[in-house]
DNA sequence: TAAATATTTGGCTAAAATGCCAAATACGGT
DNA sequence: ACCGTATTTGGCATTTTAGCCAAATATTTA
């Protein structure tokens, strides 16, 4: 494995290690169907405004996501629109819960 | 959000984390084209033996590889095979490496 | 059955991610 | 300028993840 091709999967990893967890998964997911504001995350994911914001700003950083300040709220929409289609994909084969 | 819904979402999280680090992107999309057995990851990745073990075997927890015995080598394939195509995805809207 | 190869598992330390609180910042209205 | 709402940032404690080594397991060959 060379040194740019090492470079390219990181890359990659940092976008997708951004979408692994589950309050960022459900806020693409939502923006998937248009774009919302911070505080409308608040009120759906139980979480503190603050730890919302954050998971804003590692979406944004792995540009999955991109933000608009409008008067006093910040407005988050999707850049990266193949997402919720892969999402869906991985519903769809999800590994049955297993029988204990 | 329902009972229900947070349940799914953190189904799909767990594929997704399983996603998310360069060893395992690399083993997937190496197996995109085609099985392989984990011997042949351990010249490419420069890790410890039991260390792509670990990470196959959390590929395949994930449901996102299958494993078959042959022999005494152990042969992995893709299972969820919408993954490369996201992978490519991503790559085309990889973010501009920031000027410093 | 002993030796060699391929792989997994257990355990332990180091590194990274998470989430809360408190404080800072930004903006609009009074 | 002051207050209230919306959001971000800093800091810190807790949890999770990673990766190595050593040991265990499995399978083929001598």
């Amino acid at each position: 494995m060379t040194e740019e091709q090492r470079r390219l999967i990181e890359a990659k990893t940092l976008v997708i290690k951004a979408l692994a967890h589950p309050t960022r998964l459900y806020i693409v997911e939502e923006l998937a169907h248009g774009e919302k504001c911070v505080c409308e995350f608040v009120d759906a994911v139980k979480a503190d405004f603050s730890t919302v914001s954050k998971h804003l700003l590692v979406l944004k950083n792995a540009g999955l996501v991109t933000d608009e300040k409008r008067g006093q709220q910040v407005f988050y929409r999707l850049r990266m629109c193949c997402v919720p289609n892969f999402i869906e994909c991985i519903g769809n084969l999800l590994p049955l819960p297993e029988k204990s």
